[in-house]
DNA sequence: CAAAATACGTAACATACGATACAGCGCTCC
DNA sequence: GGAGCGCTGTATCGTATGTTACGTATTTTG
């Protein structure tokens, strides 16, 4: 089986002519970035002309140049969005339904902290902890206990910070109390609730900023979103993994109650006296 | 010093209108491949048009969009001549806030899975698989959305999946309905609940079958367990973390789902049609 | 509340890109 | 050594792509 076009070259090669087979080896070495280029620059790099690109590509089966990079781009991105799965797969030769499950949610936390820029997620710390309005929480049918999570942690450091649950109706009349200053924080992932995107809209109106963890495909609520955290949900399982995105939960707690220090610190201490 | 356009970005991402911080974040979810595709391509992932597209590389200080696409592709050639690169990228800037609890948690996961059997897995799963008995899941103060988390998925593939929560007094009650058969999934981590011992304790008597999630110190439910799942918690943060207890959750629903796959498929049906 | 400024999308435009026809050259085989 | 075939490059064409101008909607400011 030939999964890789990569391979489809070095398979092929033998059955080319002179200046084709210069292409096939001016794209093996600098794989696979020049063919994502034009027509024009790949021929050049290649010493060759034009049409011969365009014959080497046809060779290979594509029935066009953009088909052809296309199908380099879908390669590069299987690879980038799991660098380490086919390097680490064989060590682990067990091969229970566990580690395969392991490494895809490995990977999904690397890959969704590679997205995630220091300056980003400091904006969002600072937001948080900015404490002059309110902190909203809410989440979809999976997701709903990653917003619960965040909100058992968030109460615990600082006033104000409010999970909705429940009815639709009842968390929805809880927008009246949301504005300017106010933060919402929502979990979405695939499928996505018309009730959350509907009440980001709304909430988005009254200038509630809103920070949304999602998934990489963007729920339609980062289009009224302040802050969006796209985290990477695929794994080997029926189900979406809320993994990284949890992770990311946790990471932004943590910053949140460094940032806070001193007066969660002594909120802590106030709440233990309380028992 | 900014070295990667992805960086570029969340420096910028706050000064830019809401059309064009679409863009960015489409870009940064997709990165970086989305801007390597045509402006129309890119424009349409990101719900807004291409001029919007335009604007935003124009903001980011290219010239033209092919300007751009090459800067992208320059820095994807660097990235992959180096694959070492990537995973030492992170570390490199001074002690982002980041990087140290994402490694502190990828090394929790490796090592709660490490102490972890795939023969314990199994009997779990066996267990929750054998569908003559009762389900219930309840946490502790921090932990209980993780319990609310499994009993959403395990719900959907099948029947009598109870998760207690709310008052003490309520779910203390529920002890009337479980019995031998039954099956309750507890989550624990420091500081332990006495509350929660003491229902474990209740439910052992009864004969009622626990699985404990707990933490490396493992909670004095331990005692009444049949099934006990260790979970590293520690991270550089006031917290201690509950992310490989999330994914050792995950990897269970996928393992209980993939064993009851035929049922799971029909009932799977038989929701969708409902709705 | 009004007015200005900003932002966004629609539509027309120009360019540059991929595709193709054709001619020249070299190679092979009779 | 000559005729035929195949490979390659030049030049041209059509089109898809990036670009820009302009009108409308939205937000901000006085």
């Amino acid at each position: 089986m030939i999964s890789s076009i990569a391979e489809l070259i070095s398979d092929r090669i033998g059955a080319m002519p002179a200046g084709e087979r210069r292409a096939a080896q001016t794209l093996i070495a600098n794989y696979p970035l020049i063919g994502l280029k034009t027509v024009a620059e790949f021929s050049a790099a290649a010493g060759v002309s034009s049409p011969t690109i365009l014959r080497f590509v046809a060779r290979l089966g594509f029935q066009n140049y953009p088909e052809f990079q296309s199908s380099l781009q879908d390669e590069l991105a299987a690879q980038l969005q799991s660098p380490a799965s086919r390097t680490l797969s064989p060590s682990s030769p067990g091969g229970g339904a566990v580690s395969p499950m392991l490494e895809a949610t490995l990977d999904n936390m690397r890959e969704t902290f590679r997205h995630l820029s220091d300056k980003q997620l400091a904006d969002i710390v600072a937001k948080l902890a900015d404490r002059r309005g309110k902190t909203f929480l809410i989440g979809g049918r999976f997701t709903d206990p990653l917003a619960r999570y965040m909100a058992a942690h968030l109460a615990i450091i600082q006033p104000n910070v409010f999970h909705l649950a429940g009815q639709e109706s009842v968390w929805r009349d809880r927008l009246i109390d949301m504005g300017k200053r106010d933060v919402l924080i929502i979990f979405d992932i695939r499928r996505y609730q018309d009730s959350l995107v509907r009440f980001a809209e709304t909430a988005h109106q009254r200038g509630v900023q809103i920070v949304l963890f999602t998934d990489q495909w963007l729920s339609p609520i980062a289009r009224f979103a302040r802050h969006v955290i796209a985290g990477r949900t695929a794994v080997p399982s029926a189900w979406d993994s809320s993994a990284a995105l949890f992770v990311v939960a946790e990471t932004l707690i943590g910053a949140v109650t460094r940032q806070l220090e001193a007066d969660s610190a002594k909120r802590i201490r106030e709440l233990e006296s309380l028992r």
